[in-house]
DNA sequence: TTAACTGCAAAACATTTGCACAACC
DNA sequence: GGTTGTGCAAATGTTTTGCAGTTAA
């Protein structure tokens, strides 16, 4: 909870330094996703708020997301699925994804994150970023298979 | 160039098993992802055939990587584009997808397959795959950066 | 005040579906 | 011959955009 506020003020200094306002929406779709570990989508998020927000529009929680990965702030999580869904996780983590409920759960895995790659893969180019995706089904829907 | 045909006659084995029939839009939309290697969305091997095949129709080409993903014969990609891409290849590998460009590069990664998950991940639920996602600026992007 | 932001509506884009004709077994 | 597959066109679902009014700095 304190890492949420502390995100939270990270985000503001972010907005401000580029100029950015701080509107209701921008404000209450950071906080909504920030303590969200659903990896929400557009359309999620919009519903997620819409007691809150009454007068927020879809289209608004499209762009806003889209400045925010534009700033770095959140990210776009890749998935089979046919809508993008986002995270605003900072620390380095991998994805498990269920194929059954399509439920996304995060875990770190140090050991990996320090591993040095093999020269024939760092001889592709630059690396920004590893990841981890592991498909599988998970606990949960293991257990219901009994119906 | 040998696999391909291997892979293929496997392709005609399990369409028949499955009862389907074997249709020239098949047969090619097969052959031309099997030989590619980047990856292409549904619309690109739409137009990498439009010459071979001109009454080809690109929900043909939607339905039919639909029927060859159920089938397992082809895999979707996941990446960040809005488009849908596929490939058809069989041995465990890992993409390194370069940002600037949008190029999808596979490359091998033993050691890391038969490494063994820690317990905190094998917990969560049944694996069926892991991945590695490279994100980056491929060597090509790299050089010609210098406009 | 004024430049940026939002909501609305419409457009754009990717993908899926219903139906009648055509092709495979 | 009968069933499955294809092409066409239209529908659906997701995301983007133009514009005029609204809001934060």
């Amino acid at each position: 909870m304190a890492d949420h506020n502390q995100q939270i003020a990270h985000f503001e200094n972010i907005c401000r330094a580029h100029g950015l306002k701080m509107t209701h929406q921008r404000l209450e779709i950071f906080h909504t996703l920030v303590r969200s570990s659903e990896h929400p989508s557009a359309e999620t998020l919009y519903k997620m708020l819409e007691k809150k927000l009454p007068t927020l529009s879809l289209d608004t929680v499209y762009r806003t997301l889209a400045t925010f990965v534009e700033l770095g702030l959140v990210k776009r999580v890749e998935t089979p699925g046919s809508q993008a869904r986002f995270e605003a996780k900072i620390e380095q983590h991998h994805h498990f994804f269920c194929d059954q409920c399509g439920q996304l759960i995060d875990f770190t895995w140090h050991s990996f994150d320090e591993v040095q790659l093999p020269d024939s893969i760092e001889s592709i180019g630059t690396i920004r970023d590893k990841n981890v995706v592991i498909h599988g089904v998970c606990n949960h829907c293991q257990n219901s298979d009994s119906d």
